[in-house]
DNA sequence: TGTACATCAGTGAACGCGCGTTCACTGATGTAC
DNA sequence: TGTACATCAGTGAACGCGCGTTCACTGATGTAC
């Protein structure tokens, strides 16, 4: 496992070294900052050495929407596990707007079109313990486990699933987009929202 | 009324014209196709003429927004009032959504950027009976009015506006862009969304 | 260990492109008398 | 109604820019004997 050689070795941190450049650019400056003439600036690199790593400007963008969905799921793990069921449930989906709303831009590059969304499955939503939906998904399902949540005939795991995606994106996503300049403090009411949710799993 | 010159009309009417050439090249091509090359060559004009009528490129993106809205709201609106008040409410929630997936990329211009998503209000969320939030208002209203929702501490009107805005616009936008590729038929996904969001609304 | 050669990483300049916008202009439309 | 002038809508060409990518190159790194 240790066979590298220097080249390699170095190659590699090159590698890292672009790639942790296009974050800080998008980041700090949004995606329409980062451009192949940025990016080489960034790292004192001429732009054409960049193809010495990547094929193309959109490999590097996916590397990024990527690394982005990464530390979605990291925010996401963060969350204590030996909370009751609710409360897990509950931190999750706040960690899911808390990430988009610490990374603007980058939660918009990473769901701003349709081929940047990285999680897209062929025929499934993806399921794996290691994407957002994911830990979403195992949170409900903590819960169905601990009788806490009600599965009815049409709105089982899935279902419930997709709800809860799609509630928290909604949130993330009009706070960094329609409501990023409104002075309103929506805490509250996203805590509001994921009661209510949870409510409608709970309710007889 | 009637006193405007015929100069003012032929004025008003390119005017559309050019609207209506922008709204079609972004639903043909999506965003990225529209520039003032292309939009004057569908047009048959010079890219130049077009500062006629506006001033920069920037300002019919900002009507193509406007008119956006308008349409989302025209298709809440078409939802028949004469509905119970739960299905009233879940139609003016489809209605959003179908917006989205019939105009995907005009909806994805709307919502796409801090400063294009039109409704961004001064200090509250926008009320008024055209926005399609407003409807969203009115339709929890209703429900509140005909004793169907129950009204909380802390989840008052608005909160319930919020966590509905929050959830149709998740699936709006998931399905536009994370899931657009995606051959699952979330239809039914939707509705069940939509109904525990109800359900949580009703519960004791 | 030393030398000859092959591979590789990175450079600098350029290609070709499409962009938003400006500007001097012209022919047409409207206005005043 | 006819003529002289002013206003206006639209043109064609150009400006200056930043973009992604290519290419011939060079100096450094690694390999083979």
């Amino acid at each position: 496992m240790k066979k590298q050689s220097p080249r390699t070795r170095r190659h590699i941190r090159t590698r890292q070294a672009i790639l942790d450049a296009a974050l800080s650019i998008v980041h700090e400056d949004g995606p329409d900052g980062l451009s192949m003439r940025t990016l080489a600036d960034r790292i004192d690199y001429s732009p054409a050495g960049l193809y010495e790593y990547f094929g193309s400007k959109e490999e590097i963008i996916a590397e990024v929407c990527d690394e982005g969905h990464r530390r979605l799921a990291a925010y996401m793990l963060e969350v204590e596990s030996s909370l009751s069921s609710t409360d897990y449930l509950y931190g999750i989906g706040l960690a899911y707007i808390r990430f988009a709303l610490e990374n603007p831009d980058h939660f918009l590059l990473m769901f701003s079109s349709p081929q940047m969304a990285g999680d897209a499955p062929e025929d499934a939503l993806p399921q794996d313990s290691e994407s957002s939906y994911g830990i979403l998904l195992h949170g409900i399902e903590r819960g169905i486990d601990a009788g806490a949540f009600h599965v009815r005939p049409g709105f089982g795991l899935s279902e419930m699933g997709y709800a809860a995606w799609t509630l928290v994106h909604g949130m993330a996503m009009l706070r960094v987009t329609a409501l990023r300049d409104v002075p309103l403090d929506l805490d509250a009411a996203d805590h509001q929202a994921l009661l209510n949710f949870m409510r409608g799993l709970q309710a007889a």
